[in-house]
Parts: C-alpha cells; sequence; structure tokens
DNA sequence: ATCAGTGCAAAGTATTTGCATATCC
DNA sequence: GGATATGCAAATACTTTGCACTGAT
C-alpha cells in the first residue's frame, strides 16, 4: 500500500475528510519528499494548482497529518517548520552545515542499541527520534582549503 | 577553568564587553542549568535581580552566547527556542514526552561510531549534534494502566 | 570622546484563531 | 441537512530592529 493510500485510509478511519486542499497538500509532499518545505513553501506550490487554497488551511491540513503520523515536523533553527513523510524519518538523520546551512540526509539508522539501552534505563517508550548533527560540509571544506 | 571564567574570557578575546547585563543572564542560566529555560523566562529571572533588563538585551545576548559557543539554541517543538549550556550539550540526550510533553535528559552520548562512519563516508566534519527521542515517558505509561 | 551595549517601542515573521461561507457525505 | 472544512482577515506569539541614550575605557 502506498503512501497516499495509507494517509488516506488514515483520514478516513479517523473521521476526517478527504478533501481536495488535503490531496494537493499532502501530493506535493509526496512530489518533493527530498526538500524539507516549509508551510510557506507548501502553499505556494498548492497555489500553482488550486489558487484558492489559503495559508491557514495548508497549517491546519499539516497538523492534521503530523497528528495522524503521516508528517513530521523540524526544526533546522532557521525560524520556521519544516515537514517531512513520517515513514522517511525513522530511518536517517540530518547533517547540518554550519557554513552553507545545507540540510543533507544520512540514510543510515544505527540507534538500535542506543534506543535498547534508554528504553531499559529511563522506562521510555520510544515511538521516534530526530537526530541532527551540525559540522561542515563536504563541499564548504573545499571551497575553504582553497581560499585560506 | 569554570564555565563562567571561560565564557568571560571568550567575550573578552572576542572583543565583547562584559556588562553587567551579560553577567546577570549568564549566571541565571548557570544557576539553572537543568532547565531548559526560554528567553522568556530567562528575562523574568534577570528582572528580579535588576529590572531595567530589557528582553531585547536577552535576545542579543543569548544570539552573542551561541555564537560564542557558551549556549547551544533548542527546539522542543513549542513554539519558542530554549537555552542549554554547550558543554551539557554534547554528551546527552533529550527525551520528549508525547504525553505530557515533559522532557527528560539521558546522561549517554554513545553516538562515536555513528559519528565516526558519518564523517568518513559524507566527508562532513562534525562539531556537534543534537538528539532527541520523542515517545511516552514511565510516569504517562503508569497513569495509563491505571485509567485505561 | 568614542564606541559598544542597552531599553523601549515598533516592525517583522511565523503560526493560530474567529467567523461567515462553502463543501462533503 | 448537518457536521466538517475552508478562506479571509484579524489576532497572537516569538523574535528582531531602529534609534536615541547610557556607560565603560
Amino acid at each position: 500500500m502506498g503512501i497516499s493510500q495509507r494517509a488516506y485510509s488514515l483520514l478516513e478511519s479517523s473521521g476526517y475528510k478527504i478533501t481536495n486542499q488535503r490531496q494537493t497538500i499532502l501530493e506535493i509532499i509526496l512530489k518533493n519528499r527530498q526538500q524539507h518545505m516549509s508551510a510557506e513553501e507548501i502553499h505556494e506550490k498548492a497555489n500553482k494548482i488550486n489558487p484558492d487554497i489559503g495559508l491557514a488551511t495548508v497549517y491546519r491540513a499539516l497538523e492534521l497529518f503530523e497528528e495522524l503520523k503521516i508528517l513530521h515536523k523540524l526544526n533546522f533553527g532557521d525560524g520556521r517548520s519544516r515537514y517531512e513523510l513520517w515513514e522517511e524519518e525513522h530511518h536517517h538523520h540530518h547533517l547540518i552545515c554550519t557554513s552553507c546551512d545545507g540540510v543533507y540526509e544520512v540514510a543510515e539508522d544505527l540507534l538500535e542499541v542506543l534506543e535498547d539501552r534508554i528504553e531499559h534505563k529511563y522506562k521510555f517508550n520510544i515511538s521516534g527520534h530526530q537526530l541532527k548533527f551540525y559540522g561542515i560540509c563536504h563541499q564548504c571544506q573545499e571551497d575553504c582549503s582553497n581560499e585560506c
């Protein structure tokens, strides 16, 4: 079952309606999965498909999708929230370059051992995680070694 | 050398002045290290010591401390930034309870292996990280098992 | 005397909310 | 038909900024 099918049945079974706007918003996120878009960016793209979708509707849909665990809200410290498909969330991490502000993804998890330890030691029932590494990306290291 | 000594010499050597306001703000953070305070909260406490410290000054000091790597800005998804001493940052993680919104700390790191792998594979020069686990804390699990 | 630092109020952003209207089942 | 969702504009919340003033060296 595809992500959108799962999302639609989640909406339905939770008593929410599958409206045009919600479909449009979800499709945009699916089409740009690797993008970490903000509400504003999603709204812009949504308006190209349907100029009548308001920003408030986008926010409300994103909130709903987050509640239904379709999306995950991310924060990269630039003052706005960014969103990512829930599915992608659990098995990768983000590398944030403090020089160019770029965000890269790491497609490995490797936190199982740590999670197990935490679940036992702290009796904390883990449902998800978010790991960010700050540093200097390869490109910026090269740019710097040329200049300085 | 204590944290505040390091902070003051960092300020000085970077050409910034050690003002009353900056001292007050830093002291408050040192006295409440485990608290993850927001700018507003720091401002409130600062005002009890010196009623003339403005909120803008607090924001400016926090920004400066962040730049000097005295503090780290955190985001727990409640719409405001929270701050923590840089020293504490590198060797612990946060457990965020999605039921009671409590934030707990885990005093282990265990990310060295993962960091090494990422540094090599992605040629990303890591300087810090931030790891949040979402889930249900022990207390909420108990509360729930009583009720449901 | 100079220049960084500050307080205040105003501006700027991101997000949320109230309400009348439109839409879906 | 009745509840749910939407659009718009206004409200809110957090943070930043402009500017005149203060304070330290």
